[in-house]
This record gives C-alpha cells, structure tokens and sequence, in this order.
DNA sequence: ACCTGAACACCGTTCAAGT
DNA sequence: ACCTGAACACCGTTCAAGT
C-alpha cells in the first residue's frame, strides 16, 4: 500500500510527456485550426506547440488523415449538440418553426465555426469511405428533420409527402448557405450575424411554404 | 522577307519548351485533379508530367494558388456554359420549369465534374480575397436564376416577392445538394446520374412549391 | 508502453546562372 | 524572355533505439 508508484504520478497535468497526448493532440489541432486556419495544420506543428517529436502522435493516430477524423468528429459532436438543444428548446412549437429554428442553427454554427465546417464537409479527409462513423454523425441532424416533419404531418402542419424528400431539401438548402458561409464564397459570407440570421429566415420560409398541406 | 525567323518557328505543339508552358501546366493540373484527385496536385508533380523543371511554372505562376486559380476559373466557365446552354435550351418553358432545369444542370455538373466543384468551392485556394474575379464569376450563374424569375414575376407564375432572396433559396439548395455530392458526403453521393437528377428533382420541386404565388 | 532522433522521399519557393 | 540546378525550409512517415 505504501508503494503504488503507477497511479500516483499523475500530478502535473501540464506535463503530457506521459499520459493524455491524445486528447493534448486534438486541442492543439483545432487551436491551431481556428487561430491559424486550415493551411497551417501540419502533423509536425500540432507535435511541436505540444511539446513532443515529431513523431510522438503516431502512437496514438495513424496518420495524419486520422487526426483531421478526430477533429471533425468532435465537429460533429458540437453541431448535433446544439441542434438537438433546439430541438428541446422549440419543443412547444409547430413543425414548420421548428423545423425554421433548426436551419437558422445551423447555419448559424456554420458562421460561428467557419473552420470546423471546413475540416467536417471539405476535402481534408482523404478517406472517408474508411470513415463511415462520420456519415452516421452528419445523418443526426437529419434524423432530428424528419422527426420533426413526422410530427408535422401528424398535426396537419405538413404536406402528406416522402419525408426523405422534404428532409434533403431543407437539409440541402441549409447546408449550402452554411458551406458557401464557411468557405466565403458569395457575398452571403459578408453578412453579420443578425442579417446572415435574418436573410436565411427568409429562405427558409421560401421553402416551408412549399412543405405546406 | 526570306529570313523572318521570329514566327516560323513553332512546328512542333509537342515540344513545350517555347511557347505555351502556361496552358499547358493548367491543362495538366487539371488532368492529374480528375484522375488521381486532389491531394496529388503539387506544382511539381505538374512540370514534372509537362517535361518541365519544377522551377519553370513560376515564370507563369506566382505560386501554387495562383494554377489552382486559373483551373478553379476553367470550372466556372464550363459550369456557366451549361447554365447558359440550359437557359437557351428551355427558352419556350415558363420560369418554374426553367428554374427547375437549371437546378438540375447545376447538380448534374457536380456530379460529373467533382473534382472541379471541390476546386471551386473548397478550401484549395488560399487567399480567394485576392481574386474577386472569381466571386464576380460565381454570380453568373445567380444572374441568371435572378432573370428567370424575373421574367417568372412578369408572366404571372412566380410570387412578387424579393428576387434576391428567392434565388439564393434555390442556389443554396442546389449548391447544398452539389456539395454534398463533389465531396461524397450523405448517401445521395452514391446515386447514379439518373437517381440523383430524380431526386433532385423532387426537391427543388419543394422549392418551386412555395415560390408559386 | 510510450517517446526520440535520424533518415527518406517528398513539398513550395527562391535565386543565381544558363540559352 | 524563358528555363535550369542547386539550395532552403518545410512536410508526412518509418524505424531502430532509448526509458
């Protein structure tokens, strides 16, 4: 009892040398994705703010590829966070605002995370066929979309249509906004957060009416 | 008149050494872009394949963004012929129709040229502040969903609502589908040519739906 | 079990020098 | 005017060797 040296050493969590690299590994990854941007995400770099070789994070990722898998996962954690607490949050509404609500989340966590969009839809993961946990995560918020258009169509708010149709129109809608936003294309990336918000209402509700018995 | 040497010269289109490096070094940026993808695209790999040291596309290229530049602008000039062509072909067709088939050639362009979208659209380019052409070249296709609604206002058939709005409604959505497609997210990647225009088709009638006055 | 250092084969970019 | 070769500072990845 007097002699347990394997657990006790963890006092200086500063100090990754042993212990949690890996999460140490993510962080550095994203911090370097936010303050620097995608270009400046090297391997190297992320091992170097962190303190340890170069080669260090080939214990815990396979390559490189799997460390930008990482990120974007907990990407995705975040956005199906927050679109499943407007979700709960609405859950008073009718189909068709919250259905509206949903959208404007997402676009506004495109705005808000212009990076991780990036890292989570672009070309940075080179094999996402070995990745199909990352499919599985962006179909959350779908899930969420046809659930509520469900219960629209219980309550008489929705048109009596495939569900799967009217999900990918909004999902599809919302996610060009939210890419066109995050990698700055059109002037639509220009706008502030209140008319990015406001602009996108609009759209949405060009779509909705559409949903409509 | 019997020695003029300065023009005479050019015999040979296969020996690059003279003469049109630059066209060429896009031409086979692109190749390399639609066979082996777009992680292989290195501005060595590109003189190498041209018979050219890794040196010479610098008299033609500021750096590597700027070839990445001249291929993304290739991708727009194609991707507005077919909006362009698409608009002619359905000049007899009342605006909802003609709304709808743009849509659908926009998608069709995504999926027959990903790697063109993932270009245009992804994070390749650097510093697309620098190049507002681009953006200018983006907005063709806008101006002409804009025109046709327009013309859809005229003759009855659209709602007199704002023109911006509606046909960012349709771009973000079309653009959204498209995205999704070019980078194999979402299992609407996996549909054939066919399967994806039908589907398409169904959502962007959707749209046209709440775009009716 | 986890990490390091050297090594390899690549990059993008620059610059003196060649024709 | 256009191209080359060597050089520089970076990469990702591997692997023997260290603790």
């Amino acid at each position: 009892m007097a002699s347990d040296s394997s657990k006790a050493e963890k006092k200086h969590p500063e100090r990754y040398h042993h212990g949690n690299l890996k999460p140490a590994l993510i962080r550095m990854g994203l911090e370097i994705l936010v303050s620097e941007g995608t270009e400046s995400l090297s391997l190297r770099e992320v091992a170097r703010r962190v303190g340890v070789s170069h080669a260090a994070p080939y214990r815990h990722f396979a390559d490189k590829n799997a460390l930008i898998v990482s990120i974007a996962e907990e990407g995705f954690t975040l956005l199906n966070q927050e679109l499943e607490e407007t979700s709960r949050r609405t859950g008073g509404l009718k189909a068709p605002e919250r259905f509206r609500e949903l959208g404007l989340a997402y676009i506004s966590f495109a705005k808000r995370y212009k990076q991780y969009m990036k890292v989570m839809f672009g070309s940075f993961i080179a094999d996402y066929k070995v990745f199909p946990d990352l499919e599985k995560k962006v179909l959350g918020g779908m899930v969420l979309l046809e659930q509520t258009l469900q219960a629209g169509q219980a309550e008489g708010s929705i048109a009596a249509r495939d569900q799967r149709v009217m999900a990918f129109s909004c999902w599809s809608m919302v996610h060009g906004v939210s890419m066109l936003v995050a990698e700055s294309r059109s002037e639509i990336a220009r706008m502030d957060e209140v008319q990015l918000r406001d602009f996108s209402g609009l759209m949405i509700d060009n779509l909705i009416a559409g949903l409509r018995p």
